[in-house]
DNA sequence: TATTGTTATACTCTATAACTATA
DNA sequence: TATAGTTATAGAGTATAACAATA
């Protein structure tokens, strides 16, 4: 056995990458096979509380007017809906309808390799992992 | 102190997909700004070992004649090269160049808000969380 | 017959630039 | 002046269909 030298962060980078693949991969194809693209798909996930369009473009790490034409097409599909803000009158909500709420929900519901990945945890393994991720998922917000 | 119930495999998800975002977040803009797009970051990555455009296609999860576009574009800007097989006739193998590999492993490297928050870790976390991520990247990988 | 890679086509994604309305 | 959203435009990503060469 090795001596218990505790990994760098430079050790984690490459299984965290193919964590991270694993999982867009499966995002990935699971929007596909609902006519929704990556975009989307991470658009209607972002969704799950009303947010300006500008606020989304921020979110989606793209041009406004990209998100003015992604929400464009949702908005003609029925999954998203495009209000004017009380606030601000220069200003746009954009919300998520009842069939794109739907919809996220059966797209997260539907990726099973993550699902089965997660459920061939152990429980100890799954307890040890959750407050890891959040700290993972705080640390990397930015 | 409530009680000491392990986590199911539900209870993983959103956490997960935070943790996913922030990482794919910050691959995405270090990309952009040495001007590859996603799918072309990905495509790098995915060569540090020679694919066959067939076996690119597949990791990529996209049909075959977008990667004969997507790696024309590369090969274009000298990032990766085109050779005929030698056991296959049909088939041609792809390479990174010199350019490529090193490009590659500067965006790796250039990705500073998942070191910091790998850094921000500490030893104690570090050495829990890397089991766990090869764990999951094995599961994941379908 | 099946597979590898390509081309042609059409649509979506994306950034830049220019514009209107509002702050 | 600065900001929110849109439109126009151009280049890149993507799938489908059809094709040639090879297995």
């Amino acid at each position: 056995m090795p001596a218990n030298v505790p990994p760098t962060a430079d050790d984690l980078i490459e299984p965290l990458a193919r964590a991270v693949r694993g999982y867009y991969d499966d995002l990935a194809v699971v929007a596909l096979s609902h006519g929704l693209s990556s975009s989307q798909a991470r658009a209607l996930i972002a969704l799950r509380e009303p947010l300006s369009m500008r606020t989304l473009a921020d979110h989606l790490v793209c041009d406004a007017s990209n998100a003015t034409g992604l929400i464009a097409r949702m908005e003609a599909r029925g999954l998203v809906q495009r209000t004017p803000s009380l606030e601000d009158r220069r200003s746009k909500v954009v919300c998520a309808t009842s069939d794109g709420k739907e919809l996220a929900l059966r797209i997260r519901a539907e990726m099973r390799t993550v699902h089965a990945a997660l459920e061939a945890l152990t429980p100890h393994e799954r307890a040890a992992l959750l407050p890891l991720l959040n700290r993972l998922g705080q640390l990397l917000a930015h």
